[in-house]
Parts: structure tokens; sequence; C-alpha cells
DNA sequence: ACCTGAACACCGTTCAAGT
DNA sequence: ACCTGAACACCGTTCAAGT
């Protein structure tokens, strides 16, 4: 769990520099490792790593971080804050719920790596005042209730965390086994008996069509389709 | 990736019992693999534990998985069939659906840190030819077109399996975390300013009684209505 | 044919010592 | 006050040696 980072409130002590000459922050920190997360993926983030890229001891994180699993809390954080960040209001709102969902997955899924251990921290923060009251703005200004708003806010945070985490596994897989994917379906759709498996001959094409595209967006419109809906029964 | 096991096929060999008077096999493996995890958590399976709790040289599960990642894949494997196992078909298209979606997320989380590492494995794979023969099926009959059918199926599986990990990863958490994350949270809602926060003043006490829940259940509903609404539109 | 165990190259973390 | 480096208790994996 997240320690009080950050309370020693921002430049106030004077740090003494790294032996390479690097003067050590939280943020330079998480900065460096989602770098290192980039260029080496999941696996590469090691202590020793780190401390390699960062120009410093490696046991110098800890007086930054209490574990390195701090350390990767911090990095799903920053992400998520970067996801939710920024969407702009037109008053259409169902407009505006689908620029945010796809906007926010867009967000986590250009750093996959980071983004897959952000994936075992877990859905919407509190943190997020701005964009959680401009959301929860738009549903109650669409004419949710209360109780539906806030149902349904926590739905749609949860919807793209989840999505985005399964969409960013996908990409952080080795290129040459993604590569693979869609063959390896297509075996597998020609060995079934069609006489035992009708619906599947029926749809194969369309499945294969698909390949390895992710169903995000369709899951958003289908579900904003459903909040429609919601609206009319419920108010 | 997974190698291809079982290929030396079922019970053929005879195997040298272990110093320990056991006899190895890939499901003894992935079966003692569960155990562990369900006991000790994520971070208690390493190969030396599994020796250990399996009664032979740690060693040994190199002769029946390449790498702990492929131990680890094959659990994913074995979780995600199922959690895609055994549904019924009653006709009513929405709930055939919504029973196979609550069904296969609540077996995901009965083992929650192996749901977690199944996280990483990604999306519907093509071994469950008989549930996707069955969904295709449910989803035809109620008069899907073969191309919006393929693609609703899809976002059905990856729903079901994105919101699996999310959930799973929450509880999967520490308990004494998940504890306190509700009172957190109304810490944070205190907090804010009700001038600058008005949607979220209004709902606060609806988000609160949220509390940990999932919110998968409304997101299979709304998901579901959308459905509807997408039959109406495109047959 | 398959299990064993030493060995190797790594991990994350602690703590006394430096400056 | 904060960085350093040795040390500790672990990892996953390889491979020659056992039986």
């Amino acid at each position: 769990m997240a320690t009080p980072r950050g309370s020693a409130a921002g430049g106030r002590q004077r740090r003494r520099p790294t032996k390479r000459g690097v003067i050590l922050s939280e943020q330079l920190i998480i900065d460096t490792a989602m770098r290192v997360l980039r260029r080496d993926g999941a696996e590469g983030l090691s202590v020793r790593r780190l401390g390699q890229a960062l120009g410093a001891d490696p046991t110098a994180l800890y007086r930054y971080f209490s574990s390195i699993e701090d350390l990767k809390l911090a990095i799903a954080d920053e992400l998520i804050d970067r996801a939710l960040r920024g969407s702009e209001i037109t008053g259409d709102w169902k407009r505006d719920l689908r620029n945010f969902a796809l906007r926010a997955h867009e967000s986590y899924l250009a750093d996959p790596h980071a983004a897959v251990l952000a994936a075992s921290r877990v859905t919407g923060r509190p943190h997020e005042a701005k964009i959680m009251e401009q959301l929860l703005g738009i549903l109650r200004t669409a004419g949710f209730s209360d109780e539906v708003a806030a149902a349904v806010y926590m739905m749609m945070v949860d919807l793209v965390l989840a999505y985005a985490a399964l969409d960013a596994a996908a990409l952080a897989l080795p290129a040459d086994i993604r590569a693979t994917d869609v063959a390896r379906w297509r075996d597998v759709y020609a060995a079934l008996p069609p006489t035992d498996f009708p619906n599947i001959a029926a749809v194969a094409d369309r499945l294969l069509a698909i390949g390895g595209r992710s169903s995000f967006p369709m899951a958003v419109d289908v579900m904003l389709e459903g909040m429609a809906s919601l609206l009319i029964t419920t108010g």
C-alpha cells in the first residue's frame, strides 16, 4: 500500500547528490522506472537495474519508497491519474462519456508494461476528484437519479480500468506470440467439425476478421445504449 | 507461451516415484500449485516451495513445464476452462447470457490469487469450443446477424475476463487494507469543499453505500439492455 | 527414463559505515 | 541528512550425476 509519499513537500529539503551527480526525488524515480519498463519490460524492472538507470546505488531507492511494491503502486497511481485527466464537456452526455472512456483507455495503453502493473492496483481510487465531479455532473445533468448516477459512475470507471488492463496485457506480450495468434485461431476453427459446431462454422470468418482488435469501443457503445434504456425506465 | 503439454498422453508412461514416494504429473503439479496459491498467495508460489509442497526436488518441475511462467499459464488456462464451463440454456437469451456471465465471474473469484495470475493471460483463447458454440447459438437464435453475433460474443467474453481480473485483484489484497478502504473514501469525500464539488457532495452517501461491491452485475445488465437495443436497430 | 543436487546468475531488503 | 556497499535470505534455471 502507498506510504504517505510526498509528505516531505516539494523541494524543501537539500538532497546530497549521488556519486554520479544525480539529485534523487520521488518523481525522478517514478519517471526513470517507467523508462526502464518501456525499455526492458516488466521483468526488467529490478532494484539493481533501476539504481543503474538512475545513476545511484540501488538501495538509495529505499529512502523514497518503502519497497519495490510501493514504487509499483506509485507508478500505477501515476498512470491512472494520467488516464483520468483532461476530458472535454460538450453537453451531449453519451458523447462526453464515450470520449472519456476512449481517451482513458488509450492513455493507459500508451504504456502497456506499466499498465499491467496497474492491473493489480484496484479500481477508482478516490484521488480523481476533478474527473469524478465532471462525470457525475454529466450523469446528473443527463437526468440520472443520484443513486443511479453513483452506481453508473463506478461502473464506467471499473469498465475502463478492467478493459485497459486486459488490453494492456495483450500488448505487453512478446511480439512473436502476438503475431501467431490469428493463425492459431484459424487452425482451431478449421479443426472443428461443422456438424457438431454449426454456429462457430457460421461465424468463423467474422471472428477471424476481428483479429486481435479490442472489443472495448464496442463495449462502450453497447454500455451507453444500455444506460440510455436505464435513463428511460428509472429516470 | 504454453508448451504442447499433455502431449505425452494420459497415464501411458511409467514414472519413477519421487524420494518421498510421489508420482508426479502435470495435473498434480497444477493442483498443488493452486493449493500453494490459496495458502500462501501469489508471492508464495516459488519453484522451491512448490517442490516442497509436492514432495519432490524443486527442479523436477522442469520435466513437466518449461518454466514457472509456463506453469502459471497452465494455471490460468485451468481457471478459464473452469470459468467458462457448464451453463444451461433456457431459450431466454438475456437470461442465459446473464447466467453465463455471473457464473463465470464467480468461478474465477473462487481463486483470487490464481485469477490475478490469469489476468495477464489474455482473453478468450480458442479452446472453449463448447461454450463458444453455445453462446454463439444463443446470440444467433436471438436474432443477431452473424457479424454482430461474432463481435458481441468476443465482447461478452472480454467483459467477463476483464472484470474478473479486476475484482480478483481487489480480493487478493491483504485483508487489513481492504478493511480500511471505505473509511479512506469517506475521509476524502468529506474533505472536498461542497461548493467546488457539488456533484460529489450530492451522491457521496450513495457512493459509500456501494462500498467495495463489484459493479460487475450492473455492468452485465446494462450491457444486455444495450444489446437489446442493438438487436432492434441492426437485426 | 526421470529424479536429484550443486552451481550460477540473479533477486529484494537490512543495516552499519561512510561523508 | 542521505548515499553507499557488504551481507542475508531468497529467487529461477541449467546440467552433470545418480539410480
